[in-house]
DNA sequence: TTGAAAGCGGTACCAA
DNA sequence: TTGGTACCGCTTTCAA
């Protein structure tokens, strides 16, 4: 009696060689598309390898032809459900469709301890490159795989400590530009909401909004300056306590888009008041287009991101010994809710948009 | 001279034994923690593959271990950049993170051969399981490898042709609740928006909807019915036209999320009209509590599909041959922007909410 | 055009 | 407590 419950164990390339009455080579030249086999055979071999649900084994594949790449690519990002990671795990799929590589992916969640045990993970795995939305302060702990051929590209944080390729976007120029455009429309009190300024992109877009005031001869004024918020509800919490000082904000630059968001929860709860205070935030969201008031947003291109690191990988993976390259991407800044027609312009100077710098 | 650039060949477990003065097989006890060797040993193997930078080698250590298990589940979802899709995935990781699992992630993209496609991938590198929101008409095509041990979970759309388990919502429930709940509001021109009802959500959905009005003794009107929206710019197409007839709907039933952002960019360009039509909603999004509009929301928990997912899975990959269990969760009913308390509600019978039922 | 044998990096099994 | 040997599924090399 037969349990047709019990696993059946998976059909090798021997199963299909004994079964089809040819060698295991034979079977492998057809599986491997290779020249050099008779039609009558590889149609034989093909027919009897689909009879058995037979399975190509690419880690025995991988395993044998040593000093190939096994086509998985690791991807490292904060949260796989943060919008700005999974668009940017989409463009990488799509920039990589072509190669046939396959994408492990896994969130970091600003864990450091973390990020290098997903590393090792992936690294048993032997995948022949990681993309690495890094958090850990130095990335040197990578040196003897990248001597190993490992690929690396590093996104949105630039590496400390390796020099690998990166693709990150001017962070100092986008929030000098958002908070420009706020002076230019006349306001004199804008506030800074931002996270710790410990990490790189929360401390250059702190210097962007310096640098914008200080173009104008002025300094933050600290009572309206917020560093070290984490969450929507933070910040919305922190713009509620600035719009009841006596001379509140009439402008608010937030640096990261969950504090935009608590910037909106706070004058969506406020809808007394004569005057909102004008809003401009960094990193695009869906429906900010809906929600009936104006907004400046600097708005990364994360598909391009996606793609330029790609890029970047593929090269390296050719020609692994070439220098380590810095594509610097310049954001651009959106209205939206406006009035009048829907207006884009460059975050920098025009001429710039889209440069790439080597370091 | 050494050209520093030059490839250096990852070190092995024989390596590391020559190095150590050990046999390959002390080593690789080393490495896996097996006990019997003795502190002194552990200590100088451990301190030579941190030297010379060891990596374990997953794929050979599988190899070797037939009939154990890769560690790894291929996630195929419809879109990794699709909030749902990845909130679902988000899910999964944090699910099998205590187990150690890897995912690898891909977008189905609605094709078929796709999916097909990138499940042959995912089984070539031998993935214990696959979470599967399948596009394929049928699943069939999974049996030999189901018979080799592969666990499979369907999410968001039922299995056909395959017992495997499964995790879906109850579509009707949910759409019958959310239109019932406008024609309670005094709603008697209630249109609706879905997708190609041969796709078996768009169908599940249209059928509650022809519920609830059956339930008051009413039909869908024909007019007031388009199928076969894909897209947020078709839908808010559709919901512009109907708003110019003589007998403009008083409601609409957005069946997809993208679709009732459609409603959304329809009624937010044409701001003059006295009584915008109610709208109600399947599948929550960012931001809809800022929109300044009421909106009526059937709700999943993505991260219960997911944490529900990795639990069948686990189960699964246990007993393989435990009969295939469907878990079919109600959504809930969200009410955003009410002038009173937000208010939420179950969207079946309250007693059933997180049914499980065997099929 | 086809096949036999070795071996990729690691683990199982058994012997020392 | 440690090591030798076979071998996982496949590709490489070389011979037939």
């Amino acid at each position: 009696m037969t349990r047709s419950t019990d696993p059946v164990p998976r059909a090798t390339m021997r199963d299909v060689a004994a079964q089809a009455g040819v060698s295991l080579k034979t079977v492998s030249r057809v599986v491997n598309e290779e020249p050099g086999v008779r039609e009558v055979v590889v149609d034989r071999v093909r027919s009897v390898a689909a009879e058995l649900g037979y399975r190509h084994h690419r880690g025995a594949s991988d395993l044998r032809r040593r000093g190939q790449r096994t086509g998985a690519i690791g991807v490292l990002v904060q949260d796989v459900a943060n919008d700005y990671s999974a668009r940017l795990l989409r463009a990488l799929e799509d920039a990589t469709r072509a190669r046939g590589l396959i994408l492990l992916a896994a969130s970091i969640d600003e864990d450091p301890d973390r990020e290098r045990h997903l590393v090792g993970q992936m690294l048993a795995r032997r995948v022949d490159a990681l993309v690495l939305m890094a958090t850990t302060p130095r990335q040197d702990y990578l040196l003897p795989d990248i001597r190993a051929g490992l690929g690396v590209v590093c996104v949105d944080r630039a590496p400390v400590g390796v020099e690998v390729d990166a693709v990150t976007i001017d962070n100092v120029g986008g929030s000098r530009a958002a908070v420009e455009r706020l002076l230019d429309q006349g306001h004199r009190r804008v506030a800074f909401l931002g996270d710790l300024p410990n990490l790189a992109t929360a401390h250059d877009r702190f210097a962007g909004f310096r640098e914008a005031l200080a173009n104008r001869g002025a300094v933050p004024d600290p009572a309206l300056v917020r560093h070290g918020l984490r969450t929507a509800e933070e910040a919305r919490r922190a713009v509620e306590e600035m719009l009841t000082r006596s001379a509140p904000p009439t402008a608010i630059f937030a640096a990261r888009n969950v504090l935009t968001t608590g910037c909106l929860l706070a004058l969506h709860h406020d809808v007394g008041r004569s005057t909102p205070p004008a809003i401009a935030g960094f990193d695009d969201m869906a429906h900010l287009d809906l929600v009936g008031r104006p907004l400046l947003i600097v708005r990364q291109d994360v598909e391009e991101i996606g793609r330029t690191a790609a890029r970047l990988l593929e090269e390296r993976l050719l020609s692994p010994t070439r220098r380590a390259r810095s594509v610097v991407l310049a954001p651009e800044l959106v209205s939206y809710g406006d009035p009048g027609a829907r207006r884009r312009a460059p975050a920098t100077r025009p001429g710039r948009a889209g440069a790439a710098a080597n370091r």
